[in-house]
DNA sequence: CAGAATCCCTAGAGATACTG
DNA sequence: CAGTATCTCTAGGGATTCTG
């Protein structure tokens, strides 16, 4: 690939759409946890330590606008929502699974490497 | 996957570690753009446009200190820098492929989705 | 040519308190 | 229970200027 052409594709690029989706701190955690099943509001922040409210309702709002989850509300009292991750982003992280590979194969060489990188700048 | 497990994935999650050596807005564009062969400092700065000098400099130090890319400095007059990225980057890339179709035959969805949402909220 | 240094501004994210 | 509403702080990123 050309020096231009990765340009051009980096422009409209499908995959920083993709990362800017889920480049958020807690997104791929939250959807990771409401993979498989529906998972209500206050389980979700339970399983997540250390997000705040404020963190988990706007993550789940950004999730939720991109149809990667849904959210269902049941009007009892008390209220009880429940949210699920769509088979769109089911088949994200299939594909998700390649990069996990590539991360658990070369996190020593990145440890490494940033060793050395930090040690030769003094 | 338990919502459990889900969390304890997400603490020292392989692809939360990839997501964020790679977010960064220019990150892989200027790796796209110097995998298949050395490219120098002015040639990025022009094949980006946008791209400040602060961030083309910050964004190939961060690759270089992950062993994502390699900076080689001839010291001539003038000088001559080039980047090139390596091995691990390259193989980084063909697991990004798979992102790349999802978001390829997912963007109508997507789309849509935001636009229903959008509506919805008035 | 290939940067380093500086200033500034905004978006992401934490802490806390209030509510249908 | 499942959220809003503020306030605040920091880090990411832009613009500009200086230099070996």
């Amino acid at each position: 690939m050309s020096v231009d052409e990765a340009t051009a594709q980096s422009q409209a690029c499908p995959i920083v759409q993709v990362i800017d989706r889920v480049a958020g701190k807690w997104s791929v955690a939250i959807l990771a946890a409401t993979l498989s099943e529906p998972v209500r509001y206050t389980e979700l922040e339970q399983a997540m330590p250390g997000i705040s409210r404020r963190m988990l309702t706007l993550t789940l709002r950004n999730l939720e606008r991109d149809g990667l989850l849904t959210r269902t509300v049941y009007p009892t009292i008390p209220p009880r929502v429940e949210y699920l991750a769509t088979d769109s982003a089911r088949e994200l992280f299939t594909h998700l699974d390649g990069l996990t590979d590539w991360a658990r194969r070369h996190q020593p060489d990145i440890i490494q490497a940033v060793e050395e990188f930090t040690a030769s700048q003094q």
